[in-house]
DNA sequence: ATGAAAGCGCTAACAT
DNA sequence: ATGTTAGCGCTTTCAT
């Protein structure tokens, strides 16, 4: 039963045309009678005929495939990521092909070297800093090139993200404003992730430059979550008891970390102030009070996509624009009581 | 700069042999004097060569793509489906082809054909209650195929997931067994996830077989998350105040149910016992104590990954296989204090 | 408006 | 052990 698929000939000869003039009608490429068109088409319907994406590809020159290159699959942020790049190409013909790097730039060198092999349609990818071999082989790609979540650099190509460094320094100044002055970091930055690298650079400069400096640092090389965050709030608080605000790299470990003070009975954000970054749904509902730095993930995947299908519609191998999305801070969260 | 890219012919003329050897030598396939091949592997990489597995699945009728189609990107339980799948794929050669359906069936329809017209070396597809027509397309598309998440029905080939009915029936006798009489249901059963609607199946089965029945159930359709869960639970609870136990569809509907009790003062486990479903990360640093059934969703993405893989390397179309795996009903989890 | 021929880059099958 | 000949299924010339 899983006889031979059926080709353009079977389609052809169904309608009584030439394979060519098959071809054209089922793309309305070229100038075909409309009888044709509708013999042709009917013709196709009936025997059932899908088209061969390879063969076609083959003799184009061309995909109907985005490859997408992120850090991380579990990772919730790059899960709706994904989702938006999904969304932006769910009617578009185009397929996402997803490669993870699990943060290791060797593994990341690889699966775009991969993806290239392929070449799809256009390429998004995570990050503006890859080591130069990598950067190379995107600016020598010749198809649209995205590359996601950081403004903070030059990219190869286009570039569809927030400014870190800046997200950073503005959290910064949002808790100085809020009288907290005893400040310690809590991260999960794990060596490929250079955005988190960012925040924390401009945090701490913007702390320097309001003559405050971090009282404590944690940083852990394991990958972030709510348990970890936990741990680490509790290994942090076992060093430095007399703080009055927590800088985490991104809400997950916060989260664990509100855990811990609620279990422990400290007053959060009262004697605490816990800080997250990006935002997460989870956030808002929360029992009690932690700020945060909203960042539009979905939105972001969406944009790229976009960019990569303009590009695409205009035949064009670059993108060759530089999108910034708005951030923004919430020291009041907290589900409506 | 974006010059044609090379091809077989350019290595075989820069070793000095013919393209068949050429190609023999770097896939090492059939035979071929040592010589040859390192003269061919060294010009290949001298001149930087990379194949074009476009052609190369054109001319093998089999390409090195996996299809996975999930009905949610965003979904965490799905992200980390992938990150196993993932992980399985990630040395093989093989790259997954990610499609999501949105829990919309004949998206999911749309999406399987698209896939198959590329010829994957196999596929895995959420569920195992695709409409007829669905069904139709997966048995007769010749090649592996793994459905996964659920083990109640028949499976079209292979089958990697959980006892969905069983798990509701356990958890219903679990939660008897602690004393709970007055349960209500809360979930997010989106009419495309049939595994929701099984467990509370088999949920309300054994609590009839008890002798017990819902005292309320609230169900809706929009897509779960963490601030669902918070407003379902308010009101739930606005209709039925004399509850001992809450059955939730999932853990982010029930971390939801867990921060409204913590805010309107309600003592959780006991007051009201909150059950959810998965055994997220999250949930087991809670400050509260949660009920939960862990799954195994990496492995369940691994597994699946893997027999895709073991068909492949057979060159079978078929894996044959249905594989339950377990899983672990918790009802004291909690950070270790 | 339609069709015939050539070729996309590779490999299976058949020589040698 | 190596090379030659035919495709894989489609589209892009180039005729008609």
């Amino acid at each position: 039963m899983a006889g031979k698929r059926l080709t353009l000939a079977d389609v052809a000869r169904a309608a009584g045309v030439s394979k060519m003039t098959a071809s054209r009608a089922l793309r309305n490429a070229g100038d075909v009678s409309r009888a044709n068109i509708e013999k042709v088409q009917q013709a196709a319907r009936e025997i059932g005929y899908i088209g061969n994406p390879i063969a076609m590809s083959l003799s184009n020159q061309r995909t109907n495939l985005v490859g997408v290159v992120v850090p991380s699959a579990s990772n919730i942020v790059f899960a709706e990521v994904l989702a938006g790049i999904t969304e932006a190409l769910s009617d578009s013909g185009f397929q996402p092909v997803i490669g993870v790097t699990d943060y290791n730039i060797d593994r990341e060198a690889e699966t775009i070297r991969g993806m290239l092999s392929w070449r799809p349609a256009g390429l998004i990818v995570t990050g503006l800093d890859q080591p130069e071999p990598t950067r190379q082989l995107l600016e020598h790609a010749g198809l649209p090139v995205v590359q996601i979540m950081d403004v903070d650099g030059t990219p190869t190509d286009g570039c569809v993200g927030i400014a870190q460094t800046e997200a950073g320094t503005a959290m910064a100044r949002a808790l100085i404003a809020q009288g907290r002055r005893r400040i310690g970091y809590i991260g999960c930055d794990l060596a490929g992730d250079t955005r988190a690298t960012k925040r924390r650079a401009g945090f701490e400069a913007a702390l320097a430059a309001a003559g405050v400096s971090l009282v404590g640092t944690l940083v852990s090389e394991q990958p972030s979550s709510v348990v970890a965050g936990r741990k680490l709030t509790v290994e942090f608080l076992s060093r430095h008891d007399d703080i009055d605000c927590l800088y985490y790299s991104n809400d997950d470990i916060a989260v664990g970390g509100l855990f811990h003070c609620m279990d422990a009975g400290i007053p959060v954000p009262e004697q605490i102030l816990l800080t997250g970054f990006n935002g997460l749904d989870l956030v808002q509902a929360l029992p009690a009070q932690i700020a945060t730095t909203h960042t539009p993930r979905h939105e972001i995947g969406l944009k790229a996509a976009q960019l990569i299908l303009e590009a695409a519609d205009q035949r064009s191998n670059r993108v060759d624009r530089m999108i910034e999305l708005p951030t923004r801070i919430d020291i009041t969260p907290g589900f409506p009581r």
